[in-house]
Order: C-alpha cells, then structure tokens, then sequence
RNA sequence: GCCGGGGUGGCGGAAUCGGUAGACGCAGCGGACUCAAAAUCCGCCGCCGCAAGGCGUGAGGGUUCGAGUCCCUCUCCCGGCACCA
C-alpha cells in the first residue's frame, strides 16, 4: 500500500475500475427492490457551480448507500437544455445557442465524471434534441384535442424600443434591460394548460407526499389555494348598462352590509367601456398599463383608484354604489372584479380613507369600540366578530351570517356559494427562439390544427440570425410557410416556442427509456417509477413551480393511458444554497467593484475575530460585504474545477457533506476544504499503518478483548447504527462524518495490540471504509481493496450492528437540583426508578445542595437524569 | 405586500420524542519534533470571575420540576410570487 494519500492516482484508478465494471449501469432485473435516485438536471450555464455539486454529490451518496442495502438503483442525469441564456449568449458572442448549449453540456458532462458520480451515462438525454421534444410535441396535439390546452389572451411585458416581450427578469426597476425603455402591459394570444382542471386533485395528493418536507407541502397548498366563498352580482344601476350584472367573489360575505364601493381591474371589460367618453378614467387605465406583471411588484406598488361614473345596485339592499377602477385588482383572479367593505379590509380602508369613500362598520367585537382613527386588527377578525348595524343578520357570527347572506342571493338568483382558486392557468407560449417549437399550424379555413403525429417533430432551425428584437422564427418563412395538414391550403405555422418548465415537467420518465423512437414512454417506466420516484433531490427554490407542473404533467400523461402513477416524486429532499462572503471596493462614482474571495486576504485579531480584508493584488483594504448566494454578478463564485485539481474529487465532496446539512444553506471556507483533506489523509495513514502490520479477519465478537477494546468496539457498532440512521431516515450526511471522526479518535486512543485487538482494527477499518464509501468513494473504493485484497466497495454490503456489541453493564445518570445541573451519577444498567431515586438521594452532591432540607418530588428520567426539587 | 423557512461560541455546525447546550470540524493560543519551515503529534479553547459560582441559544413575555426545542408578541436575514432556471 502506497505510504502517501495521492488523490490523483486512486481517484483514476477507482473510476477506471467502475467503468470497466459497469459499476453504474442500471438493469431492469426483479428480485431486488428498486431504488430511482433523481436529482434535477441542470441548466447547462457553462461550467459546474458549487450547487451543481452540491446536489449532485448529495444524490450519489443516496444512491450509493442504498445500492449498499442491496437494492436496484438508477441514477441518471440529463440537460435541461433549451432556455434565455443560449439566445442571450448567442446574441453576446455571435455563437449559435445550438453549439454553445452543446459545448456547454460536454464540459459541465466531463466535470460531473470527474466527481466520480455513479451515474448510469447510457441514460442521458438533452431537452433541446428532437428525440426528446418530438414526444413533448405529439403530448401537445393529444392535450391540443382534448380541450387541456387552449388559446387566449394573456398579459406580456413589452418593451415598446426592442419590440419584443420580456422575461420577468429582464424588467429592472420598470425598465427593459438592453433598451432602458419603459416598459407596459401587452395582452397577446397565448396556449394555456387547464392546470385549474387538477386543482382538486393536485390539492388532495399533498396529504399522501408523506416523504416531502412539511413547508413545500404547505407552500403548494396556499399556492393552490382554495377558497370556499360567495359569487354575487351587482346589477347595474346606469341606463346604458340595464340589467347587466357585475360579478364579485368574496369569502367575506358576512360583510356584505358593509359594502360602499365596488372595483374592477384596469382590463375588466366595464373600465374600457367606461373610459370610451372620459379622458380621466383613460388616462388612468392608461397609466396601469405601465410597469411589468410581476405580482411582487403589483402588490407593493401604491394603491390608486379612479371612479368609472358608473354606479350598482346592491343586491341585497339595492343601495347605489360606485363602481372604481383599481389598479390593486387582478384581472386574472376570480372575476377580476371585488367588492370592497373598507371597514372590514385593511387595504379597502386605506383605498378609502385616500379617496374619501364612506366607511361602515357591520361586525362588532364585544368590548371593542370602532373608530375612523386607524385600522386596528380585530376589524378583519371573522373568528370573534358577529354582525351589527346589518338589520336581519344582526348577532350572527361568520359561518351562519355567510350562510344566511348566501341563501338570499341564491333566492334573487344574484349569487351562489363557490370555490374559488388562487391557481390560475398555466400560460406556456413564448416568443422566443431557443425551446421547443408548438406543434400547431394556422389555417384561415380550419383554424389552429396540430402538427399529425408523421411530421413530428416540429424541428427547431438552428442557423437563424438572433437580435435581441422580436422573435427570430417569425422572421423566418421557411420555417413558418407551410400548409395546412387538413385542408392543404397554404398555412402559418405557429412560430412561438414552449415555457421551458415544460421540459423538465416529464423528463423523470423519460429517463427510463431514453432511446425508444417510437413512444414517449415504455414499460421500463413502468419498472424504475412504480410507486414514484424514490429520491428526488433540488433546491428548495423549486418548491412551488416546477415540483408543481410535474405533479401536474404526470397526471396528464396517467390520464393519457401511458403510466400508472399520479405523484411522482415519493420522497424529495430540498437542498440549501451555496454561499459565500462577498467584497468589494467602491471607485469614484460609488459603483461597486467585487473581488473574488480567492483574491482577497481577511486579516483577523489576536483570538481569530475578523476585522478586515486585503486585497492580495495590492494589500490595500477591501470593504467586506455579507455573505450571499453565489453568483457571477457579486464575483463571489468558487470554481469547483480548481479544487478538484488541488485536493481531488473525494475532499469536495467530504467538505459538502460534512460543512452543513443538505437542507440548510452552505457557505465555503477554503480553510474547511483544507480540513476535510487533512480528514482524509489521516484515515489514509491509519489505514496505511494498520494494513503495514499485516492485514487479517475482522473481529466478530467481543471473545478475548481487554476492558477497552471492547468499549472501542461498542463505539463501533453505536456509529455503525447512527450512520445508518443519518443516511437512511436522517438524510443528514454531516453529523455522520462526525460520528465517524470520533470513532477514529476513540480507536486511536485504544490500545489494539495483541490478536484479537489487530482483528478489532481491521474491523474498524473495514466498516470506516465501507462507511465512508458513499462520500468518498474513490478513497473508499482504494482502502477497502487494501484492507481486504479482492474485494470491491462498489458491491460491498453495507456493516451491520451487531447488538452484542452494545451491551452495558453501568449507566451515568446526570443529577439536577430544583432544574439546575449540580452533578452525575452511576447506576447498574438494570437499576428500577426508586433504585435509581436511593441513588441519586444518597449522593454526596445531593447531600450538599439540599442542606437537611426534604425532597418535595424527585423526578427520575430512566437513561437520562434525576431532578430533585426540594 | 402575500406564502414558506431561519437566527446557537471568533466561524461552519451538534443537541433526532421537553431532559448534560456547544458533539465534530475550522480558526486561534501554548507545547513537542526541526538548523528552520511545512507536515505531523500533545494540550487549551462560550462569556464574566482568583475561586466558589453566576450568566448564556436574535429581543421580550408565558407554560413546565426542567425550554435551543412548546405557546404569544416583536425583530432581522433568506427563498418563492406564475416569462431566470
């Protein structure tokens, strides 16, 4: 065995060996159970970021474990391929996004080898070959002519100088990116998906996604957000408009009474009718058309109003009321229209203080008094109030008073009781180039018509001339010029492309069988996701969009009769961010300029503190700033290549690992790198030392160890039960690595000489190996081998607790005072409580804090601790 | 603004079901080895205090024999908000 821990060399050697092995290939063969470990597939940016390893390190530690369990494991990896920035880069750098996406997945594809990921390659795919889009494509047309996808209009960001729609993203602070223009609201025709359609279901499957953290749960639940509340009309009252009714809904019914205005969206239908013949109401609606559609920004934005001049009737007292226009209110929630009782809504109370609209209280909360003076909380409160001023609803509270108000709608026919969700469509039209083009041609004579199945795929071009300005497919009539598949009349083909979520909504199936060319899916599906896929692993980010769309395109591709399963993912497990320090220096127009930290020295203070950084260019000061995720804009980015080349794939990987748990976010320190690789080459040297006495048959049993030995082996099998448990139940890799650094500590402390403490080290050392193997694979892959010649860490069986191992004779009981820690105890192991009460009772450190005084209750805690309270 | 999460030594974190706060590691300090350095090894290391002891898990309050953990109020930080992926 070499004497040096050469990263290099074993980490070759090792990856070499599973490759000749075949260590990764996944077969579809019974009698195992399967094991489908799926983190999500990257965008492929240009190089691998420290997140990218992050995740994907923490999914091989899953798959390899649990392919140590003896179960059929999977884990594939794909390229979430089509997206913004191939269109961006290809306009910065003249390079068609087709290669640079291309160039981009073969580096970042070599970088994840380098990592020794036991992924099974055979299973790759790419989102933006047509291989993969033909079948996205022909699930289009089926959706297409089922009615699930439909045409309608949605609202856009349009920059007015680039002539073109924005990505949220690019809208900062109101203004397009390139052009600095202003930018407004555009509605255009758009497809849409009927996720609404699953909202029921979508909503009732989170019960059963027991493996899910509970906040992603409880996240897509309000996401969801399903209300039971009224849909009531007010008639309005204006000439023009005889007996048209305006629709609200409210889950405040209760309130009704107190209702003094009613407001529309700026897009409802009665404000553009009502602002034909008044200037001020256009200029208005006018003004709301500016700025993008961010919600973010729509709901922190000041609240304005302009009255439409129209009035309503309102339905249950048939009072006039005015009708305003709000810029607050969504035309794309419930009817894009509300009612507004301003004194029982605290943004209605605002709106109608600014406007002088009257305020009328209808619920009551006994011993509180209402004022005009200010809002205060228990105006909103439907779990104490009961109704005044509200003639025959008066003394009702929430539930019977919505009741009652409901049942007198229905009977005038003007409102019902409905569910109402914050779900809306999902809109899925882009303008733009790079993603998968919709399979749909526009016909004068028969309409939108979907591309028939034997001219799929729709090829996307890839020589096109990208400009920033419009979408390049609709400059390009070779693309667009065709005919119509029914009637054969010269047609436009549709020259938007598909929300790249689309992709990755159904990619987890795919990679059961990536290489069939005549179905989207087979029965290999059928195989690796029974029951679902068995690990999913990905930023928390994610929470809500994607982790949603792909509950929801799985129940489209169950309802389509190609798989059996609803949910997909039985157990996700979200990662944290990646961070690191940031620092910069401030040059005279108090632009900020980031230093890398690679760049920058912190100086730190006698005991550690740090109190300042240097630029090491320089050694002139930099400004320390916080501590952010990172990013290319902050420069606080670490290349993950370099400290591969530095200390080996194995020391990144322990560092992740050990640095924090998978869900919490993880900052970089050079300094722990530099720690984890002095962890690994002393399990190196002890090994090394061990394997130089002469290596024998691990220990099976206590037989022939001294007093200590046997306490080292029962730390053994105590770690041997909580690595088992952090990387099973757990999923908590650090405090793993910790239990295994103290048994290392435990054993370096015991003497192990003579025969049966040799085999007791190599039955350390074994199980070190082997439970390291999962982070560490290279250097696990390389020890075992040395420890146990012939034998292969890839196929190995994970250790077992021998429970022999754990027995004790004594337990040390800690001894409390009135609640406070005074002292410890022994007791026989076997010792009933008021055993252990005598014990504690009979303490020197008993005797001392209770100064004569009597017990008034002793509470004794088995295993753990007595408290006396005197 | 709304939804979700978080705050523990100089730092990353541990404490899994309400029962020893600070495991493990980093940084720092002292020592051994060395001509010297690196590497390695040994020891110390929450704060105040000579000590006894007291204080201590973002702030304030509460429940309990006992609270980092449960409840209430507040505060700061992070993620998401439907066209970033």
């Amino acid at each position: 065995m070499q004497e040096k821990y050469i990263p290099a060399e074993i980490e070759r050697a090792a990856r070499e060996h599973w490759r000749a092995t075949a260590a990764d290939r996944a077969v579809e063969t019974g009698g195992k159970p399967k094991y489908y470990c799926l983190s999500m597939f990257p965008y492929p940016s240009g190089r691998l970021h420290m997140g990218h390893v992050r995740n994907y390190t923490i999914g091989d530690v899953l798959a390899r474990y649990h392919r140590m369990l003896g179960e059929n494991v999977l884990q594939p990896m794909g390229w979430d391929a089509f997206g913004m920035p191939a269109e961006n880069a290809a306009l910065a750098n003249k390079i068609p996004a087709a290669r640079w996406t291309r160039q981009n997945i073969d580096c970042m594809k070599r970088q994840l080898q380098s990592l020794g990921l036991s992924i099974d390659w055979q299973r790759e795919l790419a989102t933006c070959a047509p291989e993969y889009y033909r079948w996205e494509q022909w699930l289009f047309t089926r959706l297409f002519e089922k009615g699930l996808i439909y045409k309608k209009l949605g609202t856009v960001n349009w920059d007015p100088v680039d002539q073109t729609v924005l990505a949220n993203e690019q809208v900062i602070d109101g203004r397009g990116w390139r052009s600095g223009a202003l930018i407004e609201k555009r509605e255009i025709p758009m497809y849409y998906m009927k996720i609404t359609a699953y909202a029921e279901e979508l909503l009732a499957g989170l019960d059963t996604l027991t493996g899910w953290p509970e906040e992603v749960r409880l996240m897509q639940k309000n996401w969801i957000g399903k209300s039971v509340g009224v849909r009531l009309a007010f008639v309005l009252a204006d000439s023009k408009y005889q007996e048209q009714k305006l629709w609200v809904f409210t889950t405040r019914a209760d309130t009704l009474m107190g209702v003094t205005f009613v407001a529309v969206a700026a897009e409802h239908p009665l404000a553009v009718h009502a602002a034909k013949g008044n200037p001020e109401l256009a200029a208005f609606i006018a003004e709301c058309k500016k700025g993008g559609v961010a919600e973010a920004d729509f709901a922190t934005m000041e609240k304005k109003g302009a009255p439409t001049g129209l009035f309503a009737q309102h339905p249950l007292t048939g009072e006039r009321i005015p009708v305003w226009v709000g810029n607050y209110v969504l035309m794309s929630y419930g009817e894009g229209a509300v009612m507004a009782v301003p004194a029982h809504d605290e943004r209605d109370f605002a709106f109608a203080q600014k406007y002088g609209l009257p305020i009328k209280q209808v619920i009551g909360v006994a011993g509180e008094t209402f004022s005009l003076d200010g809002w205060q909380e228990w105006y909103g409160d439907k779990s104490r109030a009961v109704c005044v001023h509200s003639g025959k609803y008066d003394g009702l509270g929430y539930t019977e008073a919505v009741e009652a108000i409901a049942a007198d709608l229905a009977k005038l026919g003007l409102g019902e009781k409905e569910v109402q969700w914050r779900l809306r469509d999902w809109g899925i039209s882009r303008q733009r180039y790079w993603g998968c083009p919709i399979p749909i041609v526009h016909c004068e004579v028969c309409g939108d018509v979907p591309v028939p199945d034997d001219q799929l795929p729709v090829v996307l071009p890839e020589n096109v001339n990208i400009t920033g300005a419009g979408s390049p497919l609709a400059k390009m009539p070779e693309f667009y010029e065709t005919s119509c598949p029914k009637c054969g009349r010269p047609a436009r083909r549709e020259t938007d492309t598909l929300d790249t979520f689309v992709e990755s909504s159904w990619y987890f199936l795919r990679h059961a069988c990536p290489d069939n060319d005549r179905a989207m899916l087979d029965e290999r599906v059928d195989y690796w996701c029974a029951g679902g896929i068995d690990q999913y692993i990905g930023g928390i980010e994610h929470a809500i969009l994607h982790l949603l769309y792909a509950r929801f395109f799985t129940r489209l591709i169950r309802d389509a009769g190609l798989i059996d399963l609803s949910e997909p993912f039985k157990n996700l497990l979200t990662q944290g961010m990646v961070v690191a320090p940031t620092f910069f220096r401030l040059d005279a127009n108090g632009k900020k300029h980031w230093l890398s930290p690679t760049e920058v020295d912190v100086k730190t203070d006698e005991r550690g503190r740090p109190v300042g950084a240097t630029s090491k260019t320089d050694g002139q000061p930099v400004i320390v700033g916080g501590i952010e995720k990172m990013s290319k804009s902050k420069n606080n980015g670490i290349d993950p290549q370099t400290l591969i080349v530095r200390y080996g794939a194995d020391t990144i990987r322990l560092f992740m690992m050990f640095a924090s748990p998978p869900n919490q976010s993880l900052e970089w320190s050079d300094a722990g790198a530099e720690g984890a690789y002095r962890f690994l080459r002393r399990v190196w040297k002890l090994a090394h030392a061990h394997v130089g006495l002469g290596v024998t048959v691990a220990a099976s049993g206590n037989a022939g160890l001294t007093e200590p030995q046997k306490v080292l082996r029962k730390k053994l099998h105590q770690t041997i039960g909580k690595v088992h448990d952090d990387y099973g139940r757990r999923q908590q890799f650090n405090t793993a690595i910790a239990a295994v650094m103290e048994l290392l500590n435990a054993c370096e402390k015991t003497d192990l000489s003579g025969a049966a403490g040799h085999a007791l080290a190599q039955e350390v050392f074994e199980a070190v190996a082997l439970m390291l193997f999962p982070i560490v694979p290279h250097i696990g892959q390389a020890l075992y081998a040395e420890l146990k010649p012939g034998a292969n860490a890839a196929r190995a069986a994970f250790p077992i607790v021998d429970a022999t191992a754990l027995t004790q004779d004594t337990v040390e009981l800690m001894l409390q005072i009135g609640g406070k820690l005074r002292g410890s105890f022994t007791t026989p192991a076997a010792a009933d409580r008021s055993a252990i009460e005598a014990a504690a009772l009979a303490t020197e450190t008993a005797r001392k804090f209770m100064d004569g005084k009597p017990a008034r209750k002793v509470i004794v805690v088995p295993g753990r601790l007595v408290n006396i309270v005197i």
